[in-house]
RNA sequence: GGGCAAGUGGCGGAAUUGGUAUACGCGCUGGUCUUAGAAACCAGUGCCGCAAGGCUUAAGAGUUCGAGUCUCUUCUUGCCCA
């Protein structure tokens, strides 16, 4: 018998077409099968391979299942590691991408992916930002973007605007240095006039994970306010002040104002005040950062008048934790229930009053944190003895009455800063014109090319500094105009690729609305969940905001389901000097201890986390697509956890998966060249049952991502096969059976599948054997319990009624001996599954 | 601090959704074949016990004829938000 050779087998399949050929008959049932694209980074990771297995996995079945399939791939290619990788190698962006492109699409061709490369795009292609570009004017034109000068998200390392989200601990994600606050003129798309469309249809995504709505959900966060207007004392003067705890009225002991509240120009001359606003800039932007930079204060010497105490007065300050985006730009102060508030009042010795009783204490104590529990309310005259959702309703509906503010709805959901100081992205369709306004190029001018002589080694805003570029005229009128010299955010180009796939050469507009028609949405999106946020949302926005600007465009949700899946991980290795050490530089002695190959030092091994460049814990798939064969290395990496969930890379895995290959294609050729044997009916209708019910669990599994447990199932239908060999089932029947089950391997090992399918001289791989439900098998195994306890397990026919269970057990069941001399007080009978005697003592 | 998940052998994990707990794989142990190793194949492998048998799904309680699964309490871990 021949070794089964891989990488011949491999390479024979991939020659041929690997893509699903998609028919547009539109009679058949379309399924569009997506996978985040990869962001070219130079070679694809572990990641990517879990990725786009999974994804294959999906395409294919459908495929055979008689969908119409698209399954596209395509390349995130702008972003800043271009440039980076520019500056270190004096490589253009461009070159570097489109190697690296050439690279993965290699590896991923690797894989046998069943993707239609003549979809694919890039989005560093002037074809596609194109169509970004007028999807842009489009946006500007319906008002859905606007010009905003803001404080933003500096990272000073890499000089450039971050969002929020980019912000991890008050540092840059990327350069990990600390952020700051500065004031630029940014473009927004107005994510947050959708908020609530945003969050209302994310009850529509039935097919997404709970746990990404939620994360959505809190994104978004909706939540319920008031507005109070604070009349200033001895002035007639107003403060509009935002709060979501209004029942907490009765404990304000201070105003606090942003710096740039309208109110500051009265300090303009104050060289306290400025430098305080100095100050306050150091604090980053995002909730966090806020909560927990030191609070600092300026005493405006100003105060209001309570509003329904009216000797009280309250102190107005200006405080660093207030942003004029959030609210009004004002909040009042109640420190005892609001732990910012608290900490403000402590350095300024303000007052802080309970007006929230916490039922594990004494009120009279002095309070070591703010409180921000539920209670009863005390110290607050009409609010007295109302729990704190029943006094914000009161308290609401009383500044309503007295016309002294109104309930308000508000979203955490910011509007979404698109503008980047970078090269290496879209530029931004719009001019200056000297008069000073703002305005869209002519459509017919797009697309708006990034240059190729580009300096990229010196500090600030490459496409500023370009010599020419940014001087051009207004077509319709010839005046004199500058560029935007800005880049879009790459999350940009994201949030419409797959719509892009659906016609990718469609020349006059980003889409040909019929092929929309036809395969949006999309049926199956995968990826990782660290996309939950972000990526999802800026889609979700893009489709309705598309919605608004194209009569025709009728999809409001780009996703019908999701599925995120879990990060490959692997152990770390330091040797005795701290160094990080690759896997392969590593030697395992025996299960405790393991070594470094070139001085046999010992290794400190760590838990397995994800797979990282800086800790070198990774694994590269090219290298194990050779040692072990693309089908291995999808094999394992299918088998060992389910989708959802983390994965443990081990090269023991792959090598018994390429065992388990191998053992296949041995029962294949062992099946082609039997002799005929003596046929017993009985057993080969049995065996025809169990391979049918087998079928029938795997197809299951796949509809619902369980890919683990059809690998198992895989396994034991060949230990089934291999104790049947020498049993009396005719050749054909085996032989049928196990073509069936080489086609359902299709999808996961399509290279060793089709093979073997050759080798039976099956021709018709396309299509998958018919799931006839769970065919009735002659005999079952049902447990015998008394008291509850399982005493034997019978093998007996199918479907029997209580009593002949009953009368089988009395005359051959080992369970017999518990029941004699007893006396039974019930029996509980589930047909095919159970029969439970309850006996007393 | 808040929210959400999840805790099953040495390890990854399965359990038809309340009905035989530990499928399948890894690892380990013994054997066959080999000069030897590798590969392959066979057998064993939750814990206690010579055995009969008993115990076991983080811990404890509850509901039930029957609980890994449902309810409550506690502990631990992970993720997201602060």
């Amino acid at each position: 018998m021949e070794r089964y050779n891989f990488l011949k087998v491999e390479k024979k399949w991939q020659s041929q077409n690997s893509a699903l050929s998609v028919s547009n008959k539109k009679s058949k049932k379309k399924y569009y099968c997506l996978e985040m694209f990869p962001y070219p980074s130079g070679k694809i990771h572990m990641g990517h391979v879990r990725n786009y297995t999974i994804g294959d996995v999906i395409a294919r079945y459908k495929f055979m299942n008689g969908f119409n399939v698209l399954h596209p791939m395509g390349w995130d290619a702008f972003g800043l590691p271009a440039e980076n990788a520019s500056k270190l190698n004096n490589l253009h962006p461009k070159k570097w991408t489109n190697k690296n492109i050439a690279t993965m699409k290699n590896q991923l061709k690797m894989l046998g992916l069943s993707i239609d490369w003549d979809l694919e795009i890039s989005t560093c292609d002037k074809n596609y930002y194109k169509h970004q570009q007028e999807l842009f004017i489009d946006f500007y034109n319906k008002g859905l973007i606007s010009r905003k000068e803001t404080y933003v998200n500096w990272d000073p390392v890499e000089e450039t605007v971050l969002a929020n989200e980019q912000v991890i601990n008050g540092r840059g994600w990327r350069s990990n240095s600390l952020v700051e606050r500065k004031k630029l003129s940014q473009w927004f798309f107005n994510i947050s006039s959708f908020s609530n469309e945003l969050l209302n249809d994310l009850n529509s995504l039935q097919g997404w994970p709970e746990k990404v709505k939620l994360m959505q959900k809190n994104w978004i966060g909706k939540s319920f306010g008031c507005e109070i207007n604070f009349e200033i004392k001895n002035s007639n003067d107003k403060i509009k002040v935002f709060t979501t705890r209004p029942d907490t009225i009765f404990g304000a002991s201070f105003i606090a104002l942003s710096a740039d509240h309208i109110f500051s120009k009265k300090f303009t001359n104050s060289k306290e005040f400025i430098q305080f606003k100095k100050d306050c800039n150091k604090t980053g932007t995002t909730e966090e950062a806020l909560a927990n930079a030191e609070k600092i204060g300026f005493n405006s010497g100003l105060s209001v008048i309570h509003p329904f105490i009216k000797d009280k007065f309250i102190p107005i300050y200006f405080a660093n934790f207030v942003l004029m985006d959030y609210g009004s730009g004002a909040i009042f102060g109640c420190p005892a229930h609001d732990q910012r508030d608290f900490e403000f009042a402590k350095k300024y010795d303000l007052e802080i009053l309970k007006v929230v009783s916490d039922k594990s204490k004494d009120d009279k104590e002095i309070l070591k944190e703010a409180y921000t529990g539920d209670g009863k309310i005390i110290n607050s005259d009409f609010l007295n003895g109302l729990d704190v959702q029943n006094a914000k309703e009161k308290i609401i509906r009383v500044i309503e009455e007295k016309s002294i503010g109104k309930k308000k709805t508000l979203f955490r959901l910011k509007d979404w800063g698109v503008s980047r100081q970078r090269y290496w992205g879209c530029p931004i369709p719009m001019i200056y014109l000297e008069d000073g306004s703002v305005v869209p190029v002519d459509k017919s001018e797009l697309p708006i090319e990034l240059p190729e002589d580009i300096n990229l080694n010196s500090n600030g805003n490459p496409l500023d500094n370009h010599p020419t570029w940014k001087i051009t005229t207004q077509k319709s009128t010839g005046k004199k105009a500058i560029r935007e010299t800005d880049t879009l955010d790459t999350f940009v180009d994201s949030s419409w690729y797959f719509l892009r796939f659906c016609s990718p050469n469609h020349k006059l507009s980003p889409f040909d609305q019929k092929k929309i028609d036809y395969w949006m949405p999309v049926d199956q999106y995968i990826g990782g969940i660290e996309h939950a946020i972000l990526h999802l949302l800026y889609s979700r926005f893009f489709t309705k905001a598309i919605k608004k600007c194209k009569k025709d465009f009728k999809i409001n949700e780009p996703f019908k389901n999701l599925f995120t899946q879990g990060m490959v991980c692997h152990e770390s290795y330091k040797d005795a000097k701290g160094n990080w050490l690759y896997p392969d530089e590593v030697e395992k002695i025996d299960t405790k201890t393991v070594i470094k190959k070139s001085d046999k030092s010992k290794v400190t091994v760590g838990s397995p986390e994800s797979m990282s460049k800086s800790k070198k814990n990774t694994v590269d798939p090219e290298t194990m697509i050779e040692q072990f064969g693309a089908d291995s290395v999808r094999w394992f990496i299918l088998s060992d956890s389910p989708p959802e969930k983390d994965i443990q890379w081990s090269d023991n895995g792959v090598v018994s998966a390429n065992k388990f290959l191998q053992k296949i294609w041995n029962i294949c050729f062992l099946i082609s060249n039997r002799k005929e044997t003596q046929v017993d009916k009985d057993l080969e209708n049995r065996f025809n049952a169990k391979i049918n019910n087998y079928i029938y669990k795997i197809d299951r599994s796949i509809e619902t991502f369980r890919f683990n447990v059809c690998v198992a199932q895989f396994y034991e239908i060949y230990n089934y096969f291999s104790d049947h060999l020498d049993n009396s089932i005719g050749s054909k029947t085996l032989s049928d059976n196990l073509i069936k089950i080489l086609k359902l391997m299709i999808p996961f090992v399509p290279h060793l599948a089709n093979e073997c399918l050759e080798l039976l001289k099956c021709n018709n791989n396309n299509k998958w054997p018919d799931i006839s439900g769970e065919n009735d098998l002659e005999e079952i195994k049902m447990a015998v319990q008394v008291n509850g306890k399982t005493r034997d397990v019978i093998n007996i026919k199918k479907d029997l009624m209580e009593k002949d269970v009953n009368n089988f057990i009395i005359k051959n069941s080992k369970a017999k001996k518990y029941l004699d001399g007893k006396k039974t007080m019930k029996i509980i009978f589930v047909k095919n599954k159970i029969i439970n005697y309850i006996i007393s003592n």
